[in-house]
DNA sequence: AAGACGGGGCC
DNA sequence: GGCCCAGTCTT
């Protein structure tokens, strides 16, 4: 549910009003749209208001810096300039211009998001914030993004950066993960909403002082519209705003990858549709314990694929990628074969092979490749691909 | 309520 | 090279 200007729910703890006694909201909002009208960043999503665009930035952007999301979203529309277009798109197409920006999941929902617009709605992308909720890959904070910036919604728009700011702003001392800090947050953002004189510009101005201003690193407390009101300055404690939980370890991953080249082409098969890089491409892969020995799992690889194994494999290059929760580590070797190796009728749990086919260079950069997966076979075969 | 899910930038 | 950042969906 999206926070909104309903009468106060008798459960809700007192600790959010609390602070509230001693700020003025709309003084708050004044001071923070007035320091926006000076800062505001030429973004490309901001040059059309319209729904689609609006969405296709905010799947984007969920988890991932605007500076890597300008090229992508430029690509995307220029692309696709409706969602119709979006909708009409083989899924390859779609996970190819993802490629490389991560967090797949979106991609695929993103496509089927589009499928639903046309399908449910008439084409006409819904500006609502409970309609939006509805798209695959369309959460709390997305819905809110749209139907405030493109659907004149008085919602609170909770970001990443609305959370930090507001943590500072209210100096507030329990873990953000937690899910009474956060309902207390949003709390909070609404108040300042239902204050705004205009509700989109706030929403957009809190996230954008987030985002230059109220930082994680490097805060720019000189250059803050709420230097005066903040109670974490007040309080000397910005730097230790937000308070977090501590983090899960990274686990390791082996990974054994054959590179099977086919007259010039090169063999790659298809994920499942869930889970790590669901949907993506990839040369013959399989997770190994600890203690396996590479050649014996890529003998075995080989086999299953009706291919048969060199007498001697080359010896293993090694490409290690860190992603957030794990390491993985790459033990890649290359295989010549006369034929196309053919999909293993039962496969391993860990890879459910979908299909697969031989592809070359060019080939290449129309399916959805993850970023390891560009690093290996560049490793192996194809520098172009860096 | 907790875990899975990428990738890159900063220090 | 370690640390930090940031929404949605699934279980």
């Amino acid at each position: 549910m999206v926070p909104t200007a309903k009468p106060a729910d008798p459960k809700t703890p007192v600790d959010a009003a609390s602070a509230w006694d001693d700020l003025d909201p709309g003084l708050l909002s004044n001071q923070l749209v007035a320091w926006f009208q000076g800062a505001r960043r030429d973004l490309p999503w901001r040059h059309e208001l319209s729904a689609y665009r609006v969405w296709l930035s905010e799947v984007m952007l969920q988890q991932t810096q605007v500076s890597r999301v300008v090229g992508y979203f430029e690509r995307f529309v220029a692309r696709f300039p409706t969602v119709q277009d979006l909708a009409a798109a083989d899924e390859d197409e779609v996970l190819s211009l993802w490629s490389g920006l991560g967090y797949y999941s979106r991609g695929r929902n993103l496509h089927k998001a589009a499928k639903a617009v046309v399908a449910n709605h008439g084409g006409v992308f819904p500006t609502t914030a409970e309609a939006l909720r509805t798209l695959p890959g369309v959460g709390e904070y997305t819905a809110a993004a749209v139907a405030s910036f493109a659907g004149q919604q008085r919602v609170a728009v909770v970001d990443g950066n609305v959370v930090r700011v507001l943590s500072r702003l209210l100096n507030e001392d329990r873990a953000v993960q937690l899910p009474e800090t956060k309902a207390s947050l949003a709390r909070s953002a609404t108040i300042l909403v239902d204050a705004a004189a205009d509700a989109a510009l706030h929403n957009e101005a809190m996230m954008e002082l987030g985002a230059l201003v109220c930082t994680p690193r490097r805060v720019d407390c000189a250059g803050c519209p709420w230097r005066t009101a903040c109670l974490a300055r007040s309080a000397g404690t910005v730097s230790a705003r937000p308070v977090k939980l501590k983090a899960r370890a990274r686990t390791h991953l082996r990974l054994a990858c054959i590179v099977v080249d086919v007259g010039g082409l090169v063999y790659l098969e298809r994920r499942g549709s869930t889970g790590l890089f669901g949907g993506l491409g990839e040369p013959i892969t399989a997770a190994m314990g600890d203690g396996d020995d590479v050649e014996a799992v890529w003998h075995t690889l080989c086999v299953e694929r009706g291919i048969s194994p060199p007498l001697r494999f080359t010896s293993p290059i090694v490409v290690e990628r860190t992603l957030t929760h794990r390491e993985l580590r790459f033990e890649v070797t290359m295989v010549q074969s006369s034929s196309a190796p053919s999909p293993p009728s039962a496969p391993s749990p860990q890879i459910g092979v979908a299909d697969a086919g031989v592809f070359d260079d060019d080939a290449l950069l129309t399916i959805g490749l993850s970023s390891a997966v560009r690093a290996v076979l560049a490793a192996a075969r194809s520098p172009r691909l860096l």
